[in-house]
DNA sequence: TGACTATATGTGCAGATGCACATATAACTT
DNA sequence: AAGTTATATGTGCATCTGCACATATAGTCA
C-alpha cells in the first residue's frame, strides 16, 4: 500500500494529475518506487474515497480534460502518520543473481554478454548520478533529503558497475580455465559444443 | 515468472519438498529471491503439470507425506533457455527512500530511530556475509558462482550501513541547525511542539 | 499519406503475492 | 494442563501489478 504514499509525497509538493505522476515516476521518483499510469489512476481514485486528496477538473481544448489532484489536510496527516511507522526494504529480487547462484546449470557466454551490458547501464547512471549530486547544494530539508536519497543511489550504482567488472573477470576464459579441464567440457556441452 | 526458476535452480542442486524450499528460501537463496510457502506449494504444481519438475512421495509416520520434487531433463533444458534471456532487475521498492524524498512532511524524530535500526541490521549482516566469504575459496563454476553473489550482497550492505551512518549525521540536530531556525520550528511543528 | 509520438483518462483481465485459515502429530516449555 | 514450536501440505480470498485495449486530437517525420 505505499504506492498510496508515493502519490501522496508526489503531490505534497505541487499538485498534478495522473499523467503528470506517471511521468514523475518514470523520472525522478522512480529509483524509490516504480508504477504503471493504470495503477496510478485507479489509486488516484481510492485516495479521493478517502479523502486523502481532492481533484479539480481543467478544461481542455483537442486533448482529454486533465483532472488536477491535490493532497488535503487529511493527505499531509496520513503522511505524517505512516512516517512514524518503520518501512522495511523489499525484498531484492534479482533474476540476475539468481544465474549466479545456480551457474552451472547457465549459458556462459551469453552471461558474460548480459554481465556486460548491465555494467554499462550501471556506468551511466553512476555519472548521472554523479552530475546531479555535484550541482546540489541543499538549503532545505526538502533538498537534503532528496541528496540523501541520491547518494544511495550513487552508491548502489557505483557497487553494482564494479562488482560486474569483477564479476566479469571471475568469469573471463582465463579465470575459469583455473578450475581443470572439467570445467571447460562441461562449459562447451552447455553450448551445446 | 521467475520463482519457478528460482525452484528449478534450487531443486538442480538436490531433491527437496515444498517444506524444504520454504526454509531455503528463507535462508541462503532469500537474498536473490523471496517467497511464501502458499506461493511455493502452487508453483510446484504449475512445475509438475509442465513436466519439469518430478513428485514421489514420502511415507511418514505422526508427520504428513512428505512429496520430495526433483528436476527433469526438461527442468534443466528450462533453466538453460532462461539463462539465455536477460533479466533486468526489480525496481527498488523502498518506503524509507521515500521518506527521505518527502522529508519536510515527515516525522524526524521517529526517522532519525528506524535509521539507527536499520543501520544495525545492515551491520548485522554484513559482518556475517564477510565471515561466510572469508571462509570461501571456490574450487568449482558452483561455488565461484556463489561467491559472487555473496559479494555483491556484500557490497549492498556495507554502503547501506555506511549511508545509514551519513544520513544520521545530516540529520542529527546540530547538523539541521545550519538551516536556519526555520527548520527548527517546522520540525518541532511536525512533532506537535 | 501514413505512422508515430505526445497529451490525457480510463477498463478488462490474467497472473503474482501474501495473509489467514485448515488439518494433524510430536516434542518441548510454562 | 495448556500453549508454543517444528514438521508438512494445502486452500480461500483480497489486493497488487502490469500488459493490452479503448478513445480522442494535434503535431512531427519519412
Amino acid at each position: 500500500m505505499a504506492l498510496s504514499n508515493a502519490i501522496l509525497v508526489s503531490l505534497a509538493d505541487a499538485p498534478m494529475s495522473g499523467y503528470d505522476l506517471a511521468k514523475h515516476f518514470d523520472e525522478s521518483i522512480g529509483f524509490f518506487w516504480r508504477a504503471t499510469h493504470s495503477q496510478i489512476y485507479r489509486e488516484l481514485s481510492k485516495l479521493k474515497e478517502r479523502g486523502l486528496v481532492e481533484a479539480e477538473e481543467i478544461q481542455q481544448h483537442g486533448k482529454p480534460n486533465r483532472i488536477l489532484y491535490s493532497i488535503t489536510d487529511s493527505g499531509r496527516e496520513a503522511l505524517l502518520v505512516w512516517s512514524r511507522q518503520p518501512s522495511e526494504p523489499d525484498a531484492v529480487k534479482d533474476g540476475f543473481l539468481l544465474k549466479l547462484y545456480g551457474l552451472e546449470h547457465m549459458d556462459i557466454e551469453t552471461l558474460r554478454e548480459h554481465l556486460t551490458q548491465r555494467m554499462e547501464g550501471h556506468r551511466d547512471r553512476l555519472s548521472k548520478f554523479t552530475e546531479i549530486a555535484e550541482n546540489m547544494q541543499p538549503t532545505s530539508l526538502a533538498e537534503l533529503g532528496r541528496l540523501r536519497g541520491l547518494q544511495i543511489g550513487l552508491r548502489y550504482e557505483r557497487e553494482w558497475a564494479q562488482w560486474c567488472e569483477e564479476t566479469l573477470e571471475a568469469l573471463s576464459s582465463s579465470s575459469l580455465a583455473e578450475f581443470t579441464g572439467i570445467i571447460d567440457i562441461r562449459s562447451k556441452s552447455l553450448r551445446g559444443e
